[in-house]
DNA sequence: GTGGTCTAGACCACG
DNA sequence: GTGGTCTAGACCACC
């Protein structure tokens, strides 16, 4: 499980987890059962501190897609695929209309809005499978 | 000058003013000249709390959109409509790329990410004139 | 807002706050509205360290039972009276059970528990004004 | 002798473990001079890790229940019985008198608590010879 | 002033 | 070894 985190962003570290996690799940890189990194692993390799970890861990097991056992590590529950595809699709169908609604309230014509949607998708999937930062 | 805020939503008050009065001046409903309400009332107006109203008001002016002169309200300056232009535009294509990269970092394939842009295009136009929450 | 922690218990203290007050709320003692403590000032009050709070307000937050409004103190939702009688009677009817269950599971004839039950029945309504502890 | 033990609930397994033996003697149906399984049996039996059984055995020896011989099974003492019958009735009491309490403090009426102990305990009853999960 | 986030480090229960 | 809880103290954004 590789993750990107960006400690400086608007975003909370332990969000970035959580939401980096929901998408691995959704796109299938973590399958039920699978045991996830030990927030002490987790913490060392992202350079962030355990408790940051846990805390997302525990965001993820209260939205049942982590479960605990006493002594084991956490793993991806049964239902998680399901659970983080529906939440990855409201995330991202959230995000656009935040940005199009603004675009549309800034008072920029449909055309404006639909050429810079256009080159950013263009930009954003170029960019697919570079460093993001 | 009307603005709509978002008490509850992700955005800092203060930054909802200062992107709405840049909007409006962009788009041109607010002129060069023109005199901007007082912290006292727009705070007032807004239900909100007057310092958040003053903050937003020294950022415009830090940015070059407002000028204060001694003993009269705030007024937009004249450099201000190409400052709101090239603002606006660069807010709006910040926020529509960040969703498109979290988008395509989903995992979500281009084909799903394309069509949820259009319907997200479809419902932020058709929703220009109403009020969205 | 009265509340008794015991940092010895079996229960975490965040988990003790948790179920207090939601249990005040439940009882009308606070009503939707009402602003609650700060974390610094609870945290003083229970001789607890503010985080240990917050992690409770996190959770109540979560069940929708407190809203956060920036800068300003957490209050009780409307919603969280329903809520909170739901979530006592639930509490309640859970630990009756496992109780119960455990006693039959025992061995104990069924007169046996249920002079038990009479007895610590009684014990309890007795002690309603007491100190617990 | 056959245990119940339920990996996920609220009690730690070695407990379980240490309370159903304990019950099971009370009850009778291990006497005195009866050789229990082995930690590694148990353990199979019960898929659970060996340290957790040997854990609970450790628990009942020390507290005289269990007495073991060089190169020999554990056993049960003869004071057991004695021993076991007493804790029975105080560890049920203890738990009834726990939720009981906190109903009390919950606000719930006398005439409430009432109910849902008389709801709860036909329903215990009538689930005595039936699986609990 | 408020809550929100993060760090660091400790201790515990469980397996 | 694991996660769970708690403390202490710091910094930040917002109002």
């Amino acid at each position: 499980m590789i993750l990107h985190i960006h400690p400086d962003g608007p975003l909370p570290i332990y969000e970035q987890i959580v939401t980096q996690v929901t998408f691995a799940i959704a796109a299938g890189s973590l399958r039920p059962g699978d045991a996830i990194p030990s927030v002490r692993d987790l913490g060392h390799e992202l350079v962030v501190n355990p408790n940051t970890v846990m805390r997302a861990y525990q965001k993820l097991e209260s939205d049942g897609i982590l479960a605990a056992r006493r002594g084991r590590p956490m793993e991806v529950t049964a239902e998680a695929p399901a659970l983080c595809r529906q939440q990855r699709l409201q995330i991202v169908r959230e995000r656009i209309r935040a940005a199009l609604r603004e675009a549309v309230s800034s008072g920029l014509t449909s055309d404006e809005i639909k050429r810079v949607v256009e080159e950013e998708l263009a930009r954003a999937r170029g960019g697919q499978f570079r460093e993001k930062r």
